[in-house]
DNA sequence: TAGATTGTTAATCGATTAACAATC
DNA sequence: TAGATTGTTAATCGATTAACAATC
């Protein structure tokens, strides 16, 4: 029935469009107009096929024989990132990660807004933290009945966290960012990103020891 | 020279290590001694073969007609992964992430000790967050001088961030943690693993935009 | 032994890279 | 126009999946 995305486009090529987005705005910032992918290539430390074959999944962009304009190709990687449009998010968690994301200023400028705290702890309940306020859980089918929340950030112990993402899914809530070291179970019409951090560390521990061993002879 | 790693395994091999890590984990507390490639593979949802071939990437650690004995291979994972090892690590950044990290207890656990952190503000230069000093970041070289630092985890904002790696891997630091949203220019002698959480937020976004998108026919 | 399941080779699939005609 | 560089098709590469002989 729709017209667009014929073809699916793989999560690989999402998951770079961010970084393309932050070296074309570096690019504004330093003043520079336009581009070529083998330029812009050879500053990412990709080849440029990759960069043309990426960009030309969601249009035409460029000009040949000139490049891409840089700001021009900024603004429509932002738009396929959705940077005009708003999500409303929860974090439910207020321990020290649940604090830290919500200091964090860039998520707004992206159109993310924290509208919302929770967290189990009577003690916590009823601060604010960066403006916030924070809510015991108990309030959040009342909060979610009342104000549309697109994206909740899960900062809560592995120990709790299918428990509370069942209920955030049960309230309707499609989105999940999930930093418990958990992997959630849930149905498939639920989006959830998930940001491992000790899976991350483990990661880098292997590779900067293989890097050592490798180098010892 | 040396016998082992004769094949080069793949990143994605490696990054999925710890998620088996996981769950053998998870399994291991369920009191259940054995498993089978196709049971795991249900479980964790891949295919029983990418979880046969990803292991024999390191050993053969199965048994034929029997399947795999949860805690060996709990117990190898953790060897490849070097659980055993201990890594020492700086925080550079006191500010709410950096705060975050140092009173993630999981670390220790996996074998990541943190040992100093490192801010420019002078009026938390001398406090203590989670039994750990707050030194003054110019402080870092003779800090290092005395102790052996493995890995610098960056928290520091993106206009500072290069400026840091640079002096971390002048002073010998061959591994990275980077927290902020710029990717570095390093030598290829430094290992960086970065964790770019705005484009994780990014992505998130995407995908959820498209899911309410397709299902709204 | 018979059944189950691995380790491993072969087939498939998808993503990356190369090549080049189109065109600014 | 000539030169440059895109958009796009074709070739390559690597990763995932399937198949099955080996064997517990």
């Amino acid at each position: 029935m729709r017209k667009k995305e014929e073809k699916k486009i793989s999560i690989a090529v999402i998951r770079r469009l961010p970084r393309y987005f932050r070296y074309l705005s570096d690019l504004i910032k330093l003043d520079i107009k336009r581009i070529s992918s083998k330029e812009l290539s050879q500053r990412m430390g990709i080849t440029a096929s990759q960069i043309r074959q990426d960009l030309n999944c969601f249009g035409g962009f460029g000009q040949q024989g000139y490049g891409y304009n840089v700001e021009l190709l900024y603004d429509e990687i932002g738009k396929i990132l959705g940077i005009d449009k708003r999500f409303s998010c929860i974090i439910i968690g207020a321990g020290n990660m649940g604090n830290a994301l919500a200091n964090y200023q860039n998520f707004r400028n992206r159109g993310y807004d924290i509208v919302g705290i929770f967290d189990a702890d009577p003690r916590k309940v009823g601060t604010v933290i960066n403006d916030i306020k924070v809510y015991h859980i108990d309030d959040l089918e009342s909060f979610v009945a009342k104000q549309h929340v697109d994206i909740a950030i899960l900062t809560v112990p592995g120990s709790r966290v299918n428990e509370v993402a069942s209920k955030v899914t049960a309230l309707g809530i499609k989105g999940i960012w999930n930093f418990s070291p958990t992997d959630l179970k849930l149905g498939s019409d639920i989006v959830v990103e998930n940001v491992h951090l000790s899976d991350s560390l483990m990661v880098l521990g292997y590779r900067l020891r293989e890097k050592l061993n490798g180098s010892e002879q």
